[in-house]
DNA sequence: CAGTGGTCTAGACCACAAG
DNA sequence: TTGTGGTCTAGACCACTGC
């Protein structure tokens, strides 16, 4: 409980091993502050810089949030949405916006979405994820979606330029079941979906985007559309608030 | 490329900002070492404390690897590993020790596992994912798994212990085609496994035990093995570096 | 041994939040 | 206005790495 100048172990550390027991141990509930950093100087004798230094540490573990002018509380638990990934089916697909309206509706949100749409051509990456060459011409539909106002994720569709020409995946609209439902209007009847899921630290402009605060990953989802010759006709790449969401599977058993 | 101190962005993270553009660019390689404390103080004519706070923000991002008595890095990309989650068909399970060694076995790996097992009553949430009674014993079977001697993920099994009592399960190693297969003998012929994925930052236990470095967040998955009756039969917690691993879905367009 | 990063202190001034 | 956190400085001593 208090801390020992001897050990080997920094006294920011122990500071913060304090902390993060007591929080743990729920003597500070989410929400509620935590000392600030003068009664920490005051109560373990310590400098300003060690006790910021311990704030910072449990700052970037996403244990507690800090913000300028006010006492650092206790990060609450955000309300987890779970993406249901079945929303991706033929059926939940055409009666809704695309799946991140399903899930808005499902989850009782007002959706909003902003759109980009541009034409660039494909990097090394994008180009072998869409089995094309690099430099083919991209059709990119780049959407940041915010739910009840607040931003919930941003994804980037990524189709060969050929394909959508002169289609509704041109507009910002892509009407009812998205470009899932164009694209197979337009003969491409999709066979299955990859999803790959990875994280990462977020950069300066996702934690913009996305209103992050320091210690919460993101979700890295790279989704990859095939049709019935099991040719990629559609990429998408989400970054997803970590803090936020999680993402269900559903895997048959055979 | 030089520092503003007029500027409302702070010193710090103006170099921090010069830093991850040249490392983002190219300017540093991975694995390369990008300049020391001592030359960013000459360079951009700042205090210790400033340039020590650009590096140490580059380092939560997980962009840089700092590390006592050596100049820090640019972390290098370290290779990922796929986690195909297909390998949960009866065939892939049957053939092989388990998932893990499935998949170890995929990417020419030598494969370990340390395993604990204890018995102990649920506490509420493993109560209300396994459909049992809080309180109710459960056989946790907890397991660190290396890949090359390198620690490569944490996963711990909770299964009802009336369930797994005198049987293979209840033994550190449960015989060809794992747990799962086990079950399916037990008359608890599986139908699906559905996984739950979210990300967030590792408690100092897990940063230990995954040795992770400083802006690394954790995968941690849910999976939920269902019978017939569509009845929960196992949990599986796994916690899962983020910088080494990622996780592939497959996911049928119906 | 020299160079690098790790920890810690004391003190100063600023910017934001809330009463 | 008061209290809180944000930024910055100068300086000191320590501990690890690698030549």
């Amino acid at each position: 409980m208090s801390l020992d100048a001897g050990s080997s172990k920094a006294l920011y550390r122990q500071l913060a091993d304090i902390l993060r027991s007591a929080i743990l141990r729920g003597d500070y509930a989410p929400g509620e502050p935590i000392p600030s950093e003068s009664e920490l100087i005051a109560t373990h004798a310590v400098s300003r810089t060690t006790a910021r230094q311990a704030m910072a540490l449990l700052g970037n573990e996403g244990l507690v949030i800090i913000g300028h002018g006010r006492r650092a509380t206790v990060r609450p638990r955000s309300p987890v949405r779970r993406l249901a990934r079945t929303r991706l089916s033929r059926a939940e697909r055409q009666h809704s916006g695309g799946t991140f309206m399903a899930d808005a509706a499902a989850s009782n949100s007002r959706p909003e979405t902003e759109t980009t749409i541009v034409i660039e051509p494909a990097d090394a990456e994008t180009a072998s994820l869409l089995g094309v060459d690099e430099g083919t011409s991209v059709l990119q539909r780049r959407r940041r979606m915010l739910l009840d106002g607040r931003p919930a994720q941003l994804a980037t569709s990524y189709l060969p330029a050929d394909l959508a020409r002169g289609t509704q995946i041109e507009q910002r609209d892509t009407g009812p079941g998205g470009i899932y439902a164009r694209l197979e209007e337009l003969g491409h009847t999709l066979s299955r979906f990859v999803e790959v899921v990875a994280t990462r630290m977020p950069l300066p402009a996702e934690i913009d985007a996305l209103q992050l605060s320091p210690g919460t990953p993101v979700l890295i989802v790279t989704r990859t559309a095939y049709d019935n010759d099991d040719k990629p006709v559609e990429i998408n790449r989400m970054t997803i608030a970590g803090n936020l969401y999680e993402l269900a599977y559903d895997i048959p058993a055979n």
